[in-house]
DNA sequence: ACGCAGTAGATAGTGCTACTATCCACAGCG
DNA sequence: CGCTGTGGATAGTAGCACTATCTACTGCGT
């Protein structure tokens, strides 16, 4: 198909597809000209899925671009291309040292994932989310330890063995690997909506019973 | 203190200080001069929230805004800061209406949701959200319906129980409130570490054994 | 055979956000 | 008395995700 037919299909204009194959984001077509070249249904998938990142789940074009070689890198196996999801989603831009409360909540979380026994990179950028988070809460006057994360470490770990058994079957390589990136990233945006109307729900249980229009 | 202290002490800089008295995410200070304000721990405590709305949950200023107006007005009950917070969250940006394949999911999840039992407003932006999320899990693919979130929904649905029981106390509404907010902002942050973090460990579990540096 | 819409590729411009810098008149303080 | 700091305002900046425009060309319908 043609550049204008591959952006009507995906619900984008043809600079937008432009600006993605100059980015990278997409790989470019085969030239079937000095100014004509083809698209096909995996050039169509790969747009699709670059707008369900931005779109649903928020990603930036730099993020998506590291996903998307990520998963085209056949030499990385289901697990490398985890470890590199997880690197590209944490932007790592921390500026400076870190102040010493923030060093010593970082400290905390990973003793904490130590004694859960959680078999993590010693450099995964998600130990310093999680130490920001905690550094964070102290800030705002509360005296948490990192093991007010334990509930949500146990649920986090059931999901993502729910995620984990999803793919880590048979199925080939580019399948698997795409799976894995969507349900980590697309389900995680789910989950947050999810969230949001729980808590609505269980907020709405305790209210004290809507006053009648006084 | 004065303005230069309030910076110091949040780890800030005075203009950007400047910049949110100017924005209206922290009140001014009391005028003690006709070019002097003395600031209290009251804008230091508004300040860290700030700073862990913007750095830890990546909150936008605007949104940050709105939830310090809820939080501030003391017209408005938990059970309604939580929508209003909820409402900010989600910036409700859908410019065109939606194609064909996102209204009907969006209608699978609002059924989805009603058999749920969830109380839930009708026009809660995250139940767009989640169509949006299986839409695009369709369009990639997936022959998903909205009971795929069915697991997803009872976790939710038990984390928000957590939350929610840890405010509904006899604590005064600004303490309350605050830890609501907090909770659900900061705690989700974590939780979103914590699900890469497990993802990496029960993918480890799977992996073939780690090649002997060949 | 002709002309025009469509195309590849490049470069420049836009709108938005979260600051950041500069300026002013003044004021506290050593 | 001067100099750093202050409140308040206005203007500028960097980065991002496009978007618009331009050039040179070309497939395709008539």
């Amino acid at each position: 198909m043609r550049i204008s037919e591959l952006a009507e299909a995906a619900g984008v204009s043809v600079a937008t597809v432009k600006y993605y194959l100059r980015e990278g984001l997409l790989p470019r077509g085969t030239a079937t000209g000095r100014n004509q070249a083809a698209y096909d249904e995996a050039h169509l998938h790969r747009l699709r899925l670059v707008r369900a990142l931005r779109d649903v789940a928020g990603l930036d074009i730099r993020t998506i671009r590291r996903v998307a070689e990520a998963i085209d890198d056949e030499r990385l196996s289901l697990h490398e291309v985890f470890g590199v999801a997880q690197r590209a989603l944490d932007e790592t831009d921390g500026q400076g040292p870190p102040s010493s409360d923030v060093a010593e909540a970082r400290r905390e979380v990973d003793a904490f994932l130590a004694e859960l026994g959680w078999r993590i990179a010693p450099d995964a950028p998600a130990r310093g989310l999680l130490g920001d988070a905690l550094a964070a809460l102290r800030r705002l006057g509360r005296d948490a330890r990192a093991d007010v994360f334990r509930p949500y470490a146990m649920v986090a770990n059931e999901m993502a063995s729910w995620e984990v058994a999803a793919v880590s079957g048979d199925m080939p390589r580019a399948t698997a690997v795409e799976r894995l990136v969507v349900g980590t990233v697309i389900y995680g945006a789910a989950f947050e909506a999810l969230r949001r109307l729980a808590h609505e729900n269980r907020s709405a249980l305790v209210a004290p019973a809507a006053e009648p229009t006084t």
